[in-house]
DNA sequence: GTTAGCATGTAAGGAGTTACATGATTTT
DNA sequence: AAAATCATGTAACTCCTTACATGCTAAC
């Protein structure tokens, strides 16, 4: 009655152990890291997240008794796994292209996880983020020459700092969708295929 | 016993009461409109917000009773304006150069009233933001070297973004700092000056 | 042998959203 | 007279953080 997390903290959970088991804590540092600049998530949502998974059971722990290996600074004491239902799940998961795969909160973390998502996806993602951006782009920049006038320099700056924000990933994605374009419309490649051609990969 | 806000919401609700009473309706759409790209509130928020700043005295209410201007698209129904406690909380609030001031929630808000803050603790904020920004880069850049090898390209067009995105901020401020520093410590100049003089005001 | 980092958790609460409920006024 | 927009509010809920509590292991 109370469960149902469609937030983006099961899905990073989910991404991050279908490459590998992990035990909370280094799935902690591996999400931090992996998302960066974007998202951080502390304890006190990850090991909750991590119970409701188990009990939904799309995550399965296996527990390391004692500390068996003298070598090595590991000593693990809870690994969890993804189950079959889970990658199922995150298979679920990963084919949503809803709003919900490009709002500020979410597009991040699907795009992290876009290695284990279909083209078609990928680029239905990228264009919705992209419309979203660009539809605040027009309602600040209608309310910037509505207001204009009365506004002093460092709310104008701060305003004018947002907009080139916004503009530069606009950019960003416009690179990312032509690049995705061009190898999924390229004859006798499937998606995901991605090796070297030309200059398709190399876009920074 | 649960109050105190020191919420993002309560200094923009302060500041933009500070130029000039309104109605909530009128104040949420200014308050979207000068934060701009960073963050929007929702009336679920803002007139609880409000209540509670009624109860705290800083804000009073004047009532419109009913239609008296059969003229111009103006109904207005509870306007309210700052009261002097108010103003002292929002002086209170501006003078804050804390955590508070340069942590992602927050910046924005006290950027947005520079202007009616002091030199001072402008400066500081800006510098308190930059040193911010600057760990974040250092982490970021150290968990990419780390791990750079076994990231897909995805990965790291989303960490290659984000870093960008970063610096690009950090750039920001550093004009912004610079600007600061030569009218802060020009002589016969008072904090908040800010007439033309060569090309200070002008950085874009 | 004590500090630092690894490791797992919980309780309380903060900050805000969504969805709803209601009604006045203006525009078409 | 219907539709849009102005205007005010509330209840329930979401998602996440902070601060705490606990103990193990590695390094100095």
């Amino acid at each position: 009655m109370s469960s149902q997390r469609p937030s983006v903290l099961e899905l990073a959970v989910l991404g991050l152990l279908h490459e590998t088991p992990m035990h909370g804590y280094e799935l902690r540092k591996r999400l931090n890291s992996v998302l960066g600049a974007f998202r951080a998530f502390s304890y006190g949502s990850l090991y909750p997240c991590l119970k409701d998974l188990l009990r939904q059971g799309l995550i399965a722990e296996d527990v390391q008794p004692g500390a068996a290996k003298p070598l090595s600074g590991r000593k693990s004491k809870i690994v969890y796994r993804l189950t079959a239902e889970g990658k199922e799940r995150l298979q679920d998961l990963l084919g949503q292209a809803g709003p919900a795969a490009w709002e500020d909160d979410g597009f991040g973390v699907h795009f992290a996880f876009f290695g284990l998502t279909q083209a078609d996806i990928r680029l239905r993602i990228l264009e919705g983020r992209r419309s979203r951006l660009e539809e605040r782009l027009d309602s600040v920049r209608g309310a910037m020459s509505r207001t204009r006038e009365r506004l002093d320099r460092y709310t104008l700056e701060l305003q004018q700092h947002g907009l080139e924000s916004v503009e530069r990933e606009v950019r960003w994605l416009n690179e990312l969708i032509a690049s995705e374009r061009q190898s999924g419309t390229e004859p006798g490649r499937n998606a995901g295929d991605n090796t070297e051609n030309s200059d398709v990969g190399d876009l920074r």
